[in-house]
RNA sequence: GGUCCCAUCGUCUAGCGGUUAGGACGCCGGCCUCUCACGUCGGUAACACGGGUUCGAAUCCCGUUGGGACCA
């Protein structure tokens, strides 16, 4: 059997959406599946709207995404020469043909199919006229009059349409230029594409592309049409819904992996599995499992399934991924004993790597701003004693290991009779500004002995300076 | 307007003629606990509607409604 081999075309016309990333996935998942190739194609006719700053934001999104190619990048613009020549085959074979009817003609003929309630379409005028080449002609192929053309798709099932629906759609404009259906065909039998996963947006330009197929003599590729992606309100994805930018998603503090999770999750199933690596993605994705209807990019499920892959990273694994995130924030990932092991003291708390920098920032302060709220409750007078007995205990010990501080803080509940929250608290909020933060142990161990000590020892003096007097 | 696609909890989905319709996210509650989380246990909630086919339909067929896509 011929090995996969895969496409992803997208225009550069703005930057790598959420729609596009699942089909690009899709598509590499499926070639790295069978052991097969995926070719990246730029499809930049459209000269226009095409950018260099779109070509090089969608390279950024699928190097973050790490979905790399095995053929490519083509940029369509270059191979101007390639469609053409494959255009005259098709007039040379009776195929396609010259056509001079004015675009107000052909406007005129729409009307006119319309108001009898048909498809606007080209009437056939110089369908059976043998024109050849001339100044402002384009060129036509000839579609079938009668017969039906059926799509055998491999997700949607057998599609039939009815030729009699299909135009004598235009090839070559009279500029030259060759236009859209005409080349993604070309493209994809010179490349040696032979599965094309797409959006089901494209369903209905897949009749006018297997007729070229059969014109020319070509194979049909497997097609499999996914569902679209759609927002919140059921309409497809755009800039009202917030970010579609992949590369947003990054700087949102989101890993690839998550991500790429949650778009396979998004229109494929695999039984009850919610959570796959990428390599499980790779041993198990198949196109047996796409489903048929449209899904709801869901945020909060994005979150989720984030939480889990940080908590499922090792720390330091995470650092090249929060490390820009702090430095976006004004953190230096140097200025804490151990980047690591912060991390390791927020991995169950954070859906996003946002979150844990945020979360993360009284280990980098150099000296911590107390929740006025918490103080009132928290560093009364009663708390000075335990607090400076803690901060004794913790001279004593040299190395901050989370076994010697357990048992320092033992020592001083024991001397004291306070339970461990009377104690833990007034330190946390200390150490913190806060009243919630990660376990009290932990911590320490994580901000190090001398801003752990440095607070403390500033905590007890606070608690001195602001006590109230007896009455 | 024409053609095409789709339809299970709010969301993602399992189901492929016989199930108390399962899981996940979210939400609510219990437990755990040095706080917040994590974790764990439990709860909430769905087969769009109407006809058939069948001993039996979420599942097969037709229609209706609703949503979406493409062309204009």
């Amino acid at each position: 059997m011929d090995p996969i081999v895969t496409r992803f075309p997208p225009s550069p016309t703005g930057y790598l959406h959420v729609g596009g990333a699942r089909t690009a996935l899709f598509n590499w998942l499926y070639a790295r599946h069978t052991g097969g190739r995926f070719v990246l194609r730029i499809e930049d006719t459209d000269t226009v709207r095409s950018t260099q700053a779109s070509v090089d934001a969608i390279f950024e999104a699928l190097r973050w995404l790490q979905i790399d190619w095995d053929d490519g990048p083509y940029f369509q613009s270059r191979r101007t020469d390639v469609y053409l020549d494959y255009a005259r085959r098709l007039y040379e074979t009776g195929h396609a043909y010259y056509c001079t009817c004015s675009p107000e003609a052909v406007e005129a003929m729409r009307q006119r199919a319309v108001a009898s309630g048909a498809n606007p379409r080209y009437d056939g005028t110089c369908r059976e006229r043998g024109l050849g080449t001339e100044p402002g002609a384009v060129l036509r192929f000839r579609t079938p009059a009668s017969g039906t053309t059926v799509l055998d798709d491999v997700v949607k099932g057998s599609i039939v349409f009815q030729n009699s629906e299909l135009d004598d759609f235009v090839i070559v404009r009279s500029d030259g230029m060759p236009t859209y259906n005409f080349v993604v065909v070309v493209d994809d039998i010179a490349m040696g594409i032979n599965t094309v996963i797409r959006g089901d947006d494209h369903v209905m330009n897949t009749p006018k592309q297997m007729q070229i197929y059969r014109a020319l003599g070509a194979r049909l590729p497997v097609f499999a049409h996914v569902p679209m992606v759609l927002g919140p309100d059921r309409t497809r994805l755009s800039k009202r819904h917030g970010a579609m930018s992949v590369t947003a998603y990054r700087d949102m503090g989101y890993l690839p992996d998550a991500f790429l999770n949650y778009l396979a999750r998004l229109g494929w199933s695999c039984g009850d599995q919610e959570f796959f690596t990428r390599q499980e993605l790779i041993e198990k994705f198949t196109l047996d499992n796409i489903g048929r209807s449209a899904g709801i990019f869901d945020l909060a499920k994005l979150q989720a399934l984030n939480a889990d892959h940080i908590q499922a990273s090792t720390p330091e694994a995470l650092v090249p991924h929060i490390s820009p995130i702090l430095v976006r924030n004004g953190l230096a990932p140097g200025d804490v004993p151990s980047l690591p092991r912060v991390i390791r003291t927020l991995q169950p708390r954070c859906k996003t790597l946002e979150e844990m920098v945020e979360q993360a920032r009284f280990y980098f302060a150099d000296e911590v701003a107390y929740d006025p709220e918490a103080v009132k409750k928290i560093f009364k007078p009663t708390a000075f004693d335990p607090l400076q007995r803690i901060v004794e205990a913790l001279e004593r010990i040299p190395v901050f290991s989370e076994a010697a501080l357990e048992a320092a803080f033992s020592a001083v509940m024991a001397a004291t009779g306070l339970k461990l929250g009377k104690i833990a608290q007034p330190v946390r909020l200390a150490l913190t500004g806060r009243t919630a933060s990660p376990g009290i142990f932990e911590t320490i161990e994580a901000l190090g002995r001398d801003k752990t000590l440095a607070r403390l020892r500033r905590a007890a003096a606070w608690i001195q300076a602001h006590a109230v007097p007896d009455s």
